[in-house]
DNA sequence: GGATAACCGAGACGGTACGTCCGGTCTTACC
DNA sequence: GGTAAGACCGGACGTACCGTCTCGGTTATCC
């Protein structure tokens, strides 16, 4: 099994699986209460019924056991990481997604936990090339590869950036999000709309 | 003067004017230094040669002080907003204050505070409404009034929501500099021309 | 008028009467609330409702504010000495004059400037030796002056150390007192037919 | 052993001797040094090399760890509590014990830290009890015990209560040295010569 | 199936910083 | 010019966590 930040060095066949699931969910149950920034180890610790030790043998921080939680959250249901629903109309499939999206960061599980990674990798660099590449890249594919197929069906144009494209549509939520602005379905739908438009005037 | 986040229950008018200087620029050298994590109110203190009271009787945290030494870095020139260029040329006036944009973020002292009052901003709901009003607010009427512009020139089209305009050009360079992902030059123009050419292929 | 442990560098003629005794009382008030090592110059302050540079002003610390409020508490009546009662059976009068000084212990105003006092002076010689000039002092010459008494009257020896009788005599209540032991009229009166007549058998 | 005011709270068997032992050394040195008032527990901790809270989790305020650090001095020789010389004449064992009472109290690890207990206790009724029982008490036994040899040897009235009578012995001496009087082997021989044959003359 | 090595809970330890309280000095405005 | 008010620098308070460490007590493989 694929284990997100875990250190390699000790004897992982060892490994209580008990305490490691104990340990993750008490991090996102945490984090969801009293925020990233009151989140401390030794309240994980506490709460998972678990040593200090246990956690620092297994991760070098509370940022890199709330990668793990994420990931775990990610992958409870099958492992796969899924593609864009494509019917054919690019603008709906997205404003679907993008509602769905918004509606997930409802959760304050999901929220607050996103919030504290979020938080981390602006002062972390290398945490910041974990999640690149195992939580933020996966997901990344999966919005090109849908960009790419309305792409080959004409839908876009042939000369796009597709990299420029994904963050065209997706940046805005993010950055919105992350700055507390309100996320309403009706934004979401703009963005999609004025990004695929363009927002400038045609003539004739 | 207005000033940002100070408590207002102390007399101001006793304050002495140095030390609270002294704070602002000993923090913002403290956090290029070692970082907005390892950044302490014991640490500004010690290096602004001022008792720890005198931060915790106007601020109520280092990220407080930190915004009101970034407000103050921004007021530096004259205290006006200005404005964006106009040249009459959307496309050629968004790409210049872009580039700049990205060298801005450059300097160590700027971006580190930044990241830092993001950060912040994350999990501090009464500073991210200070920060959207005192910070974000005035630069975002900036750039909405460029666009303004630009509609009324009959460069942009006329039903555009400009919120949802400002978004599309500039979140994606915020949004990718916070995951610090790669900010050139030639991004922040792939961003301009995809965001008003839009994405959608036009017929014929 | 005479002052206990003011500072003399002031103009003492311009002193607001009112403050002094405000803090004076207040001193007093706070020390049997909250106890000595609790006592602040700043409460005194803020009970008195005067500047703490007015306190700073007139007496070098809180254990000389103190030493004046107990000196004000035993000068109230008239001012005098006074002196103790002499019957001429010294057992008796002694005995009486006991009694009355633990009775006087129990008003805790009293009990708890003591207390102060007695620490602060073990620890400041220079306040050791105000106290036993000011306060102790003009006692131990009353208690003196009634043993000197009883001598010429042919109560007690002639070759006798006063210095140590009175000893004898106060010392086993005042520690007691200091150790917090129980001190009853029984223990009082116990130590006067003690110390008269001496532990020594009598033979014959 | 038994412990003298430790909290019995956390788990003492896994407590470090030798971070124990620098803490009471370090209190007694610094007492002596800087006078109680201005020790201060984090001084002790820095001059033990310890952290705070290894002082903070046994002893609750720095006079008790100053107790504790008593107690093991008076602990050293053997943990016996011993007893007074008795060669059958009281008046001059009594002197003996007296005068080495006094020098004892000429050094200073042992007059500051005395000091300072009695300080504490009058402003601590816990801690006034505890030293009742663990260090006056069992040198109250030793004082009680001499004058009973003497009494059933005849040397005392039969009606003594001894308990005033160890009082009219020790309780001078205590008290002057609390008062920072003059403190001379001739004063303690008076004290000894005066108690015995009591104050009141002899009829002929 | 007994040895042995790692994990585990617990929590003491040396530290750092917290946010508060107060000491003692200095400044300002009022009277 | 004395006073009430209170900002200021400094420093100790007692607490919370950090990350390391040591302690017994379980596992759980490997001889």
């Amino acid at each position: 099994m694929v284990c997100g930040m875990t250190r390699q060095a000790p004897d992982a066949a060892r490994r209580n699986a008990g305490s490691r699931s104990a340990i993750l969910a008490a991090a996102l149950d945490l984090v969801a209460e009293v925020g990233y920034p009151k989140l401390t180890v030794e309240g994980i610790a506490a709460r998972a019924g678990v040593g200090k030790q246990t956690i620092y043998r297994w991760w070098p921080s509370k940022g890199a056991v709330l990668f793990d939680a994420l990931l775990a959250l990610g992958e409870t249901p099958d492992g796969q990481p899924g593609s864009l629903p494509d019917t054919g109309d690019l603008a709906a499939d997205l404003k679907v997604v993008l509602r769905a999206t918004v509606e997930e960061l409802d959760d304050p599980r999901y929220d607050a936990s996103m919030r504290a990674l979020s938080t981390e990798i602006m002062h972390d660099p290398e945490l910041a090339d974990r999640y690149a590449r195992r939580l933020d890249g996966p997901l990344r594919d999966v919005k090109r590869e849908r960009l790419r197929s309305a792409q080959r069906a004409g839908e876009l144009r042939a000369d796009l950036d597709l990299e420029v494209a994904v963050d065209l549509i997706w940046a805005p939520i993010a950055h919105r999000w992350s700055q507390r602005g309100p996320l309403t379905a009706g934004y979401t739908d703009a963005v999609v709309d004025a990004a695929l438009a363009g927002l400038r005037r045609r003539r004739g």
